[in-house]
DNA sequence: AGCCAGGGTCTGC
DNA sequence: GCAGACCATGGC
């Protein structure tokens, strides 16, 4: 399959920015990973993207989807232009674009990410997945679903790794497979109150519900904070978010969160 | 070796 | 309502 992007788009830093856990750049600079219940290997070559599926059929829409592709991202770039630190955090790694992932694999993530650093982070989804997920081709596994996790007791879950949020994945699988905490009816919901359904699952607060939102529900005014981005936000925007920003808070978090943790030079 | 990590909960004021 | 201890674990 090939793609053409019309704005200006980095596979690698979209992948790479630490909103996504299942993806690894070989040695040519392609990218390997696991989407839903699709692996792939993508590569990009200049405005063009090339994705090979293996283990089952190919599926454009699927793809077209997960990268926002019909989204047109040159406005949000020239917004966040406006900001002098934006700015140099989008020219430090442009191209970003928020991914539209799996809700369900993009809550248990966030909830494995607590306290937690990313190498760490992927781990722990692999163990995961290669404990309860479906295998899609030779030893690669999708993310379990919910009915798939349900069956795992606290200790399979602090056997991959997971310490103390065992529980906290536990008590996830038991809401939503419940039906107390309905993912798809977030949807139709205000960000207000789609934070509040989520955070009723033990361990997920409000940096965790927003990650939920803004990676897996395509909701860009959300912007969750973590350690990067509370530093951030009190060096260079003590009074909040900037206004020319206003419903993208989530993109410039992405770009701010990037660039603090990636130059690191306080 | 010891600090830190894409936080949240629980307790004590 | 808010600050601080505490939580498992391994990367660095």
């Amino acid at each position: 399959m090939k793609f053409d992007i019309v704005d200006d788009f980095s596979l690698k830093n979209t992948l790479e920015c630490g909103q996504c856990f299942r993806w690894n750049e070989d040695s040519e600079g392609s990218f390997w990973g696991i989407a839903g219940e699709r692996y792939a290997k993508i590569t990009q070559v200049d405005k063009a993207l090339f994705v090979e599926e293996f283990g089952k059929e190919s599926n454009p829409s699927f793809w077209q989807k997960y990268f926002s592709l019909d989204e047109d991202y040159r406005i949000i770039e020239s917004k966040l232009k406006k900001s002098s630190i934006l700015k140099a955090a989008y020219e430090f790694s442009s191209g970003i674009r928020i991914l539209k992932q799996d809700p369900w694999e993009t809550l248990i993530s966030f909830i494995i990410s607590q306290n937690n650093n990313i190498k760490r982070i992927k781990g722990i989804i692999n163990r995961l997945s290669e404990l309860a997920g479906t295998e899609i081709c030779d030893s690669v596994y999708a993310f379990p679903r919910p009915d798939q996790l349900i069956k795992l007791g606290i200790e399979d879950l602090k056997s991959i790794g997971s310490g103390f949020r065992a529980r906290y994945i536990s008590s996830a699988a038991k809401l939503v497979t419940e039906g107390v905490v309905d993912l798809q009816s977030l949807d139709s919901m205000s960000d207000e109150t789609a934070l509040s359904v989520l955070m009723k699952i033990d361990g997920v607060g409000p940096k965790v519900g927003a990650c939920v939102l803004l990676y897996g529900m395509g909701r860009k005014a959300q912007a969750p904070v973590d350690v990067w981005i509370k530093r951030g936000l009190l060096r260079y925007f003590p009074n909040g978010w900037p206004a020319e920003i206003k419903g993208i808070e989530g993109v410039a978090q992405q770009y701010l969160y990037n660039y603090l943790r990636m130059s690191k030079n306080s």
